[in-house]
DNA sequence: TGACCAAGCGCC
DNA sequence: AAAGGGCGCTTGGTCA
């Protein structure tokens, strides 16, 4: 083990010993303890390549990186070694931007360092007005990497034939490099039909030329501007940048790149996303067009589990804001067929009045339907109304177990205080509104990976996480035991951020052979 | 040539 | 079904 590697089980004494996963192994399976590291990605992924899995850990980035965040000092380096120097007042290095592009990775803090930090963290969370539930947050992050580690490693299952037949389905044999597919390139030519000259349909200023020169005056080519348009060029058009994206983004180099062995690996990034939720890294896998799902296939004797998480965002609310009304609608099914009656019997206004409360919309019918949100819903209503205001005035606000959102940047000061300050404040307000609903929803999730990791049966393993929708590929015996497992996860995600909460989270999964056949 | 930005659109 | 917030990624285009 080279020296400065950093595993150490919480309460014993730094361990250097000479094979690492064998003595991972052997650790956890003896003890079962919660590993302590300063990267899960960097000190797990090897470990997953020796077959070693661990229970549980404590990833001293991902804390540190929240508890800057609650104490305001949002993006401030978050690594082990950063959170040592600081707490040595030492000068903090620089965060490295990327591990991979960088020819000299930085020497991995030394163990004792490590536990010092962790020490450190865990009296800084004890100190907390809530430890409790900030204790929650780091234990379902730090299980977070741990599902994020074994994903990437485990791949989700990927048919590079049935993506090949679609693509050529869609848009022609796989063109040699730097050539249009077929399809694609008669659309083009289409396009410049429709304008009588050559225009290039990937260029906006083109664009915008060749319709000014039609008589059609643009703001922008976004398809919808587009479809108002009364020009031959439109339809071919729009044609053409729903095929052009999925020929760049999920073509034939993206897997060439990114499926290898009949699995998709994407590099998932914990948190990286100010709310709590989920980026990647690469691979794009948190936007795989709706059309590509059926390229994900279970394996010959398996299935796939899909299951998402039902109106999860005002369901959260409801729990968060305590509004009994409120609380009562979500402790249906249907929660927005439950609002129903309040909203003029309305469904579809339910969902409005909901949605623009949690997201600061204005548009249309929303400030009517808000102002009978107001007066039935009172307490949900002041819950996103504070947050609101707490962003326009420049505080901070937290999700259920503490996450915190950014601090205003210096800039937003300036301009708040400036002739457009009315326009910055109510854009903040509008982010801070969300912040406190998505990021409880997201720790809803994290918690609900974090308990259905534990309940799966061998060999069974999650493929996919999206926000609020997971995917594990199991033996089609196992379908039902899955299915099972990933609603009592879903009442525990549910009891572990809010107790006895007459608040419902169902969570239905199906058992498919494609993705495709998931909804 | 490479770095950077804006537009546009995919997902939740 | 919208509305909103959050992202990643590709292309074209500009600038040094």
């Amino acid at each position: 083990m080279v020296a400065g590697e950093t595993v150490l089980p919480v309460g014993g004494t730094p361990r250097r010993p000479a094979d690492l996963a064998e003595a991972v192994r052997e650790l956890e399976a003896a003890e079962r303890p919660r590993w302590v590291w300063a990267d899960t990605r960097e000190t797990y992924t090897p470990l997953l390549e020796r077959g070693v899995r661990v229970a549980r850990c404590h990833d001293v980035a991902l804390t540190e990186g929240l508890l800057l965040a609650y104490e305001g000092l949002h993006g401030e380096p978050r690594s082990a070694r950063a959170a040592h120097a600081r707490l040595r007042g030492l000068p903090v290095p620089e965060e490295q931007p990327s591990a991979a592009g960088t020819l000299f990775a930085p020497e991995p803090p030394a163990a004792e360092a490590v536990a010092e930090v962790l020490a450190d963290q865990l009296g800084r969370v004890a100190a907390l007005p809530e430890p409790g539930r900030f204790r929650l947050l780091v234990a379902a992050e730090s299980a977070g990497a741990l599902v994020a580690a074994e994903m990437s490693h485990e791949g989700m299952p990927w048919r590079k034939d049935v993506h090949d037949a679609l693509l050529t389905e869609l848009l022609g044999p796989r063109p040699v490099h730097g050539m249009r597919p077929a399809k694609l390139q008669a659309l083009a030519d289409e396009v410049a039909a429709a304008f009588g000259h050559a225009v290039n349909p990937d260029s906006v200023q083109q664009l915008v030329k060749a319709f000014k020169g039609a008589g059609v005056a643009l703001k922008t080519t976004r398809s919808w501007e587009l479809k108002r348009v009364d020009h031959p060029a439109v339809t071919p058009l729009l044609a053409y940048k729903e095929l052009a994206r999925l020929f760049s983004a999920h073509g034939w180099v993206w897997a060439d790149q990114w499926v290898r062995g009949g699995r998709f690996r994407p590099e998932y990034v914990v948190g990286g996303v100010v709310s709590g939720r989920w980026a990647t890294n690469g691979g794009g896998a948190l936007q795989i067009p709706k059309v590509m799902r059926r390229v994900v296939m279970a394996d010959d004797g398996w299935a796939l589990v899909v299951a998402d998480a039902a109106q999860l965002e005002p369901r959260v609310l409801a729990a968060m804001a305590g509004d009994q009304g409120l609380a009562g609608a979500a402790g249906e099914i249907d929660l927005y067929a439950a609002l129903a009656q309040s909203f003029g019997g309305e469904r579809a206004n339910a969902k409005i009045a909901m949605l623009s409360a949690m997201y600061g919309g204005t548009s249309g019918d929303a400030s009517k339907l808000l102002a009978v949100m107001r007066q039935r819903f009172p307490k949900a209503y002041q819950f996103v109304e504070d947050a609101a205001k707490a962003g326009e005035e420049g505080r901070l606000v937290r999700s259920w177990l503490g996450r915190t959102c950014p601090p205003p940047s210096q800039r937003w000061r300036e301009l708040v205080s400036g002739p457009e300050g009315g326009r910055a404040a109510r854009d903040r307000g509008r982010f801070t509104r969300n912040f406190v609903v998505q990021g409880t929803a997201a720790e809803w999730a994290l918690a609900l990976l974090a308990v259905l990791r534990g309940l799966l049966p061998e060999p069974a393993r999650l493929v996919f996480f999206q926000h609020d929708e997971v995917m594990v590929h199991c033996p089609l015996e196992q379908a039902d035991e899955v299915i099972a497992a990933v609603s009592q996860a879903a009442a525990e995600a549910s009891r572990l951020l809010f107790g006895a909460t007459p608040v419902r989270f169902p969570m239905e999964a199906v058992a498919v052979g494609s993705y495709s056949d998931a909804k």
